[in-house]
DNA sequence: AATGAATGAGAATTCATTCAT
DNA sequence: AATGAATGAATTCTCATTCAT
């Protein structure tokens, strides 16, 4: 029985954290190998190439979004206030850990024009965050209305999670979480 | 094979929308000497390298939406209103033309970590978005609610222009300006 | 296109080669690889660039003229004019054999001002083989006088060795090598 | 009438003293063109290249040398040793003004087995060198004996240029001169 | 005569990928 | 499954040379 190193899904977190840090055209397959005690020729025994390993990145990150996020704006045992905070407390926690970093805006912006496989995704993330976002706002307003808060709340974070990022400063973070919040009281 | 002539100036502006287009790592000197018409060696005659000639298309990115943008901010002629209608109407069309997107935001995210020597102007050129806006929202707001208004208006059209890429829709910043704008009534 | 496998010790050896025929700026990654029947690229599995290959090659040969040479004026089982005849016969035939060329002297005279680390290297070979003649040659002069005749006798060596590439005509060095022999009679 | 900024001369003799510090593969036409003052296409305008450009490099060294050293040989109204002392002298001041070196010897290790059109220059320097030697020691020793003695005097001479070179230490030519006198005693 | 812009060939180096072991 | 050697294409950068002004 030969001894397995390391697993798929350990890969992807490894790689994960390497694209969040160096972006897509910058990290390299040795870079990705590195972090997870491989030599980079090993990697393509668990995937095909660097486009579908970082497909499968994103997948995994929606995934964890999803579980760790937006399934929380469906859980109707809880008041809207609670989806929301606890929304936006993993949000922060998820962005702050190691780096003040979105892997889907970060390749989002990165390679839209130029892998438009990667785009579909993204669009998908964020169509499902939109959407729970919406689901709660509409607690308040008018669907078409909780739709528009929920989308410039979603442009709010991903700008202050840039912000955050090219000024090194977690603040501009929480403030817009704060902001997001008060949209509901 | 003729010979094309060119000035520094055009290299920059060819370059900055390179940039914009294919993000930093995936922008190829030999990109941006076919976008002059030029062959890649010829770009070395006016720029010692990838890395110099990209920070001097940050500062002229930075002078450009000096002028056409953050100057308004202090022009004390026009009324407040005024001064916004005029620097989001530019900003759009700044970031709608050819591909909407903003180089600062794009490399930011992009080279945060990896270059550290861009980060600082990037840095200035969102200390100096930030202070227009702040300037002319303190015709209606305290100092330090203004600046707080200011930094998530920035923060909020960075993030629209990111969801304007994604989706290849950019009713997301026409929209994310309308409230800029509101929030000064 | 077959694989061809080599060892780090096959690519120093035929470097060395190469280097010795073209010197070291003349000298081009490719040629190396090609004389190791490898692709440029392949040279960077071994040695992380041209100038770090270039060293491993400097104290290879140092090494290599260590064990071949200056040993032997250690070796006291031997008289010190055998010692001498040792000496002088593996250098020549080690300067003869396919360029008549010291790779010391050539990367020396090239590199000296230019490649700083490289001079150190060239130092300790030549203070190696300095001290080997200055060794043999105690037997016969007080150590001051050994000191000297030692130096000049590399000297003597070293220029004819380039007057015998430059000339084409090993006849230089062998009579070197009498005349350096002639001054233990 | 055009301002003329530089002579062939001029250029000649600012391209030795780059080719003695750079060697030939590591000098570029730009470090010449500088070093005169110059851009480096005008360069082209006094030789055709910078193959030619060496090839006069070498002929003017030659000649330079032939006045100060060489002719000396020749003039019978000074005795054999007053005619090697100003011969050593000169050899001296040339080679270790600015940086200890010959470029003959250099460009000579260097170039040899890649540039043929150099190597018959610079055996015709040395030939000249060694013939003038001769003629001096012919004086003491018999014709042979002469061109032996001229020989290795010469190489020594080289050798002690090479070595005052790696080690930064003029001493080793200026002993090497003592023993080069010393052989007329 | 000098410039400075441009060329184009080729240098070192990087890196995703392949593959025999 | 993992390795590590090799590939080969692409990338940044250099430089001798050309040429219009």
């Amino acid at each position: 029985m030969p001894i397995v190193k390391v697993s798929q899904e350990y890969i992807l977190k490894q790689a994960l954290q390497v694209f969040r840090q160096k972006s897509y055209y910058n990290a390299t397959m040795a870079d990705i190998a590195e972090a997870c005690g491989l030599l980079k020729g090993s990697i393509y025994h668990y995937f095909p190439g660097k486009e579908a390993l970082m497909k499968e990145v994103l997948k995994t990150a929606h995934h964890y979004f999803q579980v760790k996020v937006f399934d929380h704006a469906y859980n109707e045992n809880i008041s809207g206030r609670e989806k929301l905070k606890l929304m936006l407390q993993n949000i922060e926690s998820i962005f702050i850990e190691d780096e003040t970093n979105c892997i889907m805006g970060n390749i989002g912006v990165e390679t839209c024009r130029v892998i438009p496989e990667f785009s579909g995704l993204i669009q998908e993330f964020f169509n499902a965050w939109i959407g729970a976002f919406t689901h709660v706002y509409k607690e308040k307003y008018s669907a078409s209305k909780a739709r528009e808060v929920a989308e410039f709340s979603v442009a709010e974070i991903e700008g202050s999670v840039m912000l955050a990022r090219i000024f090194n400063e977690p603040k501009y973070l929480k403030d817009a979480h704060k902001r997001v919040l008060g949209r509901l009281a």
